[in-house]
RNA sequence: GUGCAUGUAGCUCAGUCUGGUUAGAGCACCGGAUUGUGGUUCCGGGGGUCGUGGGUUCAAGUCCCAUCUUGCACCCCA
């Protein structure tokens, strides 16, 4: 027989893990619905027409297509199948793609229940994404994202908000991180400054290696892209541009006062960093000229997450699109989102020690069992304690006392109860604390609340 | 998609360079010392088609090729 696997890319989650997960889970969720946000949550598979073309070229080549049903090739003819081109020939043989991100299937939501929604909207979405990507450190193929969305408001109290919600989840989950803002429109200004309109693209995917490549990568990967030398020469002040904000921003404001979108972004970002200092973050947070972010949709600011103490890359990042949702045939309706990446969170928690004083899920307490008569004895102590949310459990066979002590002990369950027949017959209970080892008689009835007293006692 | 590594017990790894009896260790697991007491100790035990397929050789865990897995870098990204 085989060995059973899991696809590339994936992964199981034992017991401790999913504690520690679901700690994230709930913490970003908290932090969510304390701004007010709603949840959703959409099918894990989209029509493809719906996914394509929104994530740029690359993003298409990464999708998860999945056949259709049936005899999928009963439209193509030989002759197609040896002759068109693959893409082409995916489209005829596959219609559904599993989801990429949970943005654009947000804005397929919101343009279908656009009459019962009540503007503006704000949902998150925890669920899993698909990319078909080389998997490796911090990338892999299924993984969790954690979104929130502010659709139909212009304001940048959203963006302001949404940072808030960025700067909170981090600091109750005990990372450090820097966030780094930007603005589309600014990079737009500075390609239009340059003379270079129509090489912004590549302009930003340039720049957007600054920190990884260097100056000289950068120059070097513009000039390859046909960037004049003039235009390049021209940019690099501005990719070299240090100081405070209140020196920062007068000054591209003197160097974009002919492009009104450039300046737009400015004002559109002096206000969110404004509003950021008044309030007080935790973290640190800058304007990054040099961050791009790759996803085609975002036309306003951009934000991005990094850990100060590990290299992961980005574990948080987002922006502001202004008509995701035209595509799908519903105009001027701007929207502005964050998504957290889970998986790359979790990683970074782990390699910080951040998890060592998470307990494992499991019960207060374990009955031991002796047998028919005292397990059906014990079944109705346990109805007790349960009804006073008290977790409890009952080694399910009369297996050896040695077995059922080292059940207990390796699920770290911290007391053990033990009633035999002479327990039974005088309505009292050997109560074990693994902990320290000792162990007493007390009558049954005082169990309830000498679990609630330990729990009390344990600080949780 | 491109390049470079990697794979030996449930887990972490040694053995591979330099082919040569029956492939080892630690941890984990099971049993016993201890018939109503785990976590410490001592004794014993089960476990491996050496990722898979092919090739070279008298002989392959070891060398060669292919393939898959995992990891790293690029691309891109959470």
């Amino acid at each position: 027989m085989q060995k059973p696997s899991i696809p590339k890319g994936t992964r199981d989650f034992s017991p401790e893990e999913m504690v520690r997960r679901d700690h994230i889970f709930d913490t970003i969720k908290n932090v969510f619905r304390l701004f007010g946000y709603q949840p959703v949550e959409t099918p894990a598979m989209e029509n493809l027409a719906t996914l394509t073309g929104k994530y740029g070229e690359e993003g298409d080549k990464l999708l998860f297509r999945i056949l259709n049903s049936g005899n999928f090739l009963s439209k193509v003819s030989t002759d197609e199948l040896e002759h068109m081109p693959p893409a082409a020939l995916a489209t005829r043989i596959s219609e559904k793609g599993l989801r990429y991100d949970l943005t654009v299937p947000f804005a397929r939501y919101v343009v279908q229940h656009r009459n019962e929604i009540t503007f503006p909207f704000k949902r998150y979405q925890i669920q899993p994404v698909w990319r078909a990507d080389k998997p490796q450190r911090g990338r892999y193929r299924e993984f969790y994202q954690c979104d929130a969305d502010v659709i139909g408001s212009r304001s940048m109290l959203n963006e302001v908000e949404l940072i808030q919600i960025i700067d909170e989840v981090f600091a109750r989950l005990g990372i450090k991180v820097s966030v780094h803002v930007n603005n589309r429109k600014i990079l737009t200004g500075i390609a239009e400054y340059i003379g270079e309109a129509g090489n912004m693209m590549i302009m930003t995917m340039a720049i957007d290696k600054l920190d990884k490549i260097g100056l000289e990568g950068v120059v070097r990967e513009m000039r390859a892209g046909g960037l004049s030398g003039e235009a390049i020469e021209k940019l690099q002040p501005i990719l070299t541009m240090k100081g405070k904000l209140k020196e920062r921003f007068p000054a591209l404001q003197e160097m974009l006062k002919n492009s009104p979108t450039g300046l737009e972004g400015i004002q559109d970002t002096m206000t969110i960093l404004k509003y950021l200092k008044d309030l007080g973050m935790k973290a640190r947070f800058d304007l990054d000229l040099t961050l791009a972010r790759g996803l085609d949709y975002y036309t306003g600011a951009i934000i991005e997450v990094l850990a100060e103490d590990v290299p992961m890359g980005s574990i948080c990042g987002g922006g502001r699109y202004d008509d995701l949702t035209g595509i799908f045939g519903m105009k001027d309706v701007s929207g502005v989102g964050i998504s957290f990446g889970a998986d790359r969170i979790y990683d970074v928690m782990n390699e910080m020690g951040l998890f060592e004083n998470l307990g494992v899920a499991s019960s207060q307490v374990m009955f031991v069992n002796f047998g028919p008569e005292e397990e059906r004895y014990c079944m109705n102590i346990l109805q007790k304690l349960r009804q006073e949310r008290i977790t409890a459990e009952i080694y399910p066979e009369a297996a050896k006392m040695k077995k059922q002590m080292t059940y207990a002990n390796n699920k770290n369950i911290p007391f053990v109860v033990l009633i035999g027949s002479e327990e039974m017959k005088n309505g009292r209970a050997g109560l074990k604390n693994m902990k320290t080892g000792e162990q007493h008689t007390i009558d049954t009835e005082e169990l309830p609340d000498e679990f609630k007293k330990n729990s009390r006692a344990a600080g949780g």
